[in-house]
DNA sequence: TAGATTGTTAATCGATTAACAATC
DNA sequence: TAGATTGTTAATCGATTAACAATC
């Protein structure tokens, strides 16, 4: 990471896509490759990922390309896979549930510690290895553990209310799955917006204007 | 619709979260709004407000601002709303049954009309309203009904075998959760993806990177 | 050395913002 | 009419692509 002045987004969102080629690049025991190469696989221009990269530094070699298995932990870092986050989850009704049975979490080096939901029915249910607890639970727990990220899983109707003890408690980090806007709230909190509809939405347009 | 000269992406991706606003204004009430006053509460400028709905016709007013109701009713039309969609599920592990169960395809004008499993031992089980069908019955299932968009719910290594079989089963709209590049393999597919890992690696870059 | 391919600058393209004349 | 606010053009900004000198 060294010429890091300032990254637009749009770098960045195109970095996990790096990263998966990448490593399947790795897996497949490719050594080297070149821009164009890469970019011929990942249907991007060659500029595009030379320019990309080089916001982080030159990993490349004239005349040679990328190593892939260097460009690969590269990115990984920059992305900042190698260290371990500690998640919650609130919300454990469906999406919820599937998203802590299923998400792999550990791959990208996220670990989920507990999970709360506000249905006391829920209380002390399995979910995967965790047991469900209690909402009135997350103060003690936050205070004996430590949280990097909450994912929020719940209704935005009920997000105001969740989101300002998880703030109070210092939880800065969301993964954000309901429709409540987070940032206009606390402009310091880093959140990550999962919109599903919005994207449904869209796919709903492009059925209708998209070629056809 | 008048003046549809390509849209770009940019601005479809914004349509979804106009309706949101609009549609939260109209259940409180609000006639009418200016770009200047929707701007501010959608965190965006007039300029871009105005830009955006003129790409698809006048809907304001000079001197008094655009009809809240109005202009909502506009937007769900462009987007397609208004129509309704048959959709069947590929996939009913942990992710895709999440969405079944919880996603409110109806308000999007989408109905799930079947969902197929590869798994022998989930056939007849149910899910929500559906029961779950055979892979092998999925051409005689589309032989027999209408199927707008297919969502996809499996693992990248499953998708192409049957990513070929709803093809030449003429669907061509995929709402796919799985990193397989559908449209590399084929290019006239309507495709929207969800990569729910890249916008968690994303976030873990913001953590990484952002203020702090 | 000759060939390949990067890193980087310059050119192009597209998207956002600003400004203002048109008009309700 | 005067005030407000759009629709639209022009200016700015940022992102992508092209080009090529540097260099392995």
């Amino acid at each position: 990471m060294s010429k890091n002045d300032r990254i637009s987004m749009s770098v960045i969102r195109r970095l996990p896509r790096y990263y998966r080629f990448l490593s399947e690049l790795d897996e497949q025991h490719v050594e080297r490759i070149s821009s164009t190469k890469l970019a011929a696989i990942m249907n991007v221009t060659a500029s595009q990922v030379r320019q990309d990269l080089n916001c982080f530094g030159g990993f490349g070699q004239q005349g040679y390309g990328y190593s892939v298995k260097q460009l690969k932990e590269e990115i990984k870092g920059i992305l900042g896979l190698n260290n371990r986050y500690q998640a919650i989850l609130i919300g454990a009704g469906n999406f919820g549930s599937a998203l802590a049975n299923h998400f792999d979490f550990q791959k990208l080096g996220f670990e989920l510690v507990a999970c709360f939901d506000g249905d006391p029915a829920k209380k002390g249910q399995l979910l995967g290895e965790l047991t469900i607890r209690s909402e009135s639970d997350l103060e003690e727990f936050c205070g004996n553990n430590r949280v990097d990220t909450a994912i929020l899983c719940i209704p935005k109707d009920a997000v105001e209310a969740e989101l300002d003890r998880l703030y109070s408690l210092g939880i800065r980090s969301f993964w954000n799955f309901s429709h409540y806007d987070i940032s206009r709230r606390y402009s310091d909190a880093i959140v990550e917006n999962v919109h599903l509809s919005d994207m449904l939405m869209t796919l709903c347009y492009k059925m209708n204007n998209l070629n056809s």
